[in-house]
DNA sequence: TTGACATGTGACCAATGGGTCACATAAGTT
DNA sequence: AACTTATGTGACCCATTGGTCACATGTCAA
């Protein structure tokens, strides 16, 4: 399994995707505090977590008892650098602004 | 399945990857140009190339009895806008370009 | 030390997904 | 029309994965 592969294989799944979104808010939660916001044991979030440090997603620092959670958001920077070029950025770039500021203002 | 649940199960797999990755380089291909270079028969092929369209990361255009693949990277940059704020992008983007830079010296 | 809390491991099961094949339609060629 | 080429569909098999549970270790407080 290649580093790359780990990365897109984490972010396949809804539930590891909304624990990036929770520490996207909010860094340094505990594997309990995660658990809260969801409708599943313990057991299932934690996998989820291990799947999304083994990944790089996710970087821990413990702290006594408690484990804390952090977002490294470069593995997610590597992936538009792979297929989006310094000269398509700027065109995709206006699109997706233009395209949001026209939703807004609808 | 919701639209970018659609984009990061088609992200998931080595091969679609890899697809992505021949559009990437040169756009407009067909079906069986695509398979030429893959170790896999068209069904395979073919599998990959319907989900990465119904992800909208690969659109499509016929001409005759071919289809022509072409490679849309909009999904890519919603990606990346997802966890990576502005603020973010800048630290993000320079600390990923500096260590491009010295892996390319050494 | 006794109890409560936070995290960790391995086994297990149901569901999903990658790949192939038999078969089929449609478009270009002679 | 006969033949070839390009793409499409549904069923099938095997491997992988999400989720749970029983059980276990480590840490803090009284």
């Amino acid at each position: 399994m290649t580093d790359d592969d780990r990365v897109f294989k984490a972010l396949a799944d809804p539930t590891r995707r909304f624990l990036l979104d929770l520490l996207f808010a909010r860094d340094g939660r505990t594997l309990t505090e995660l658990e809260s916001e969801l409708e599943m044991t313990r057991f299932g979030v934690m996998k989820h977590l291990k799947v999304l440090e083994e990944a790089g997603l996710v970087v821990t620092r413990r702290s006594g008892r408690e484990k804390l959670h952090f977002l490294n958001p470069v593995p997610i920077r590597l992936i538009h650098d792979r297929w989006i070029d310094k000269y398509t950025e700027r065109q995709v770039t206006a699109l997706v602004d233009l395209k949001a500021e026209l939703e807004s203002e609808s």
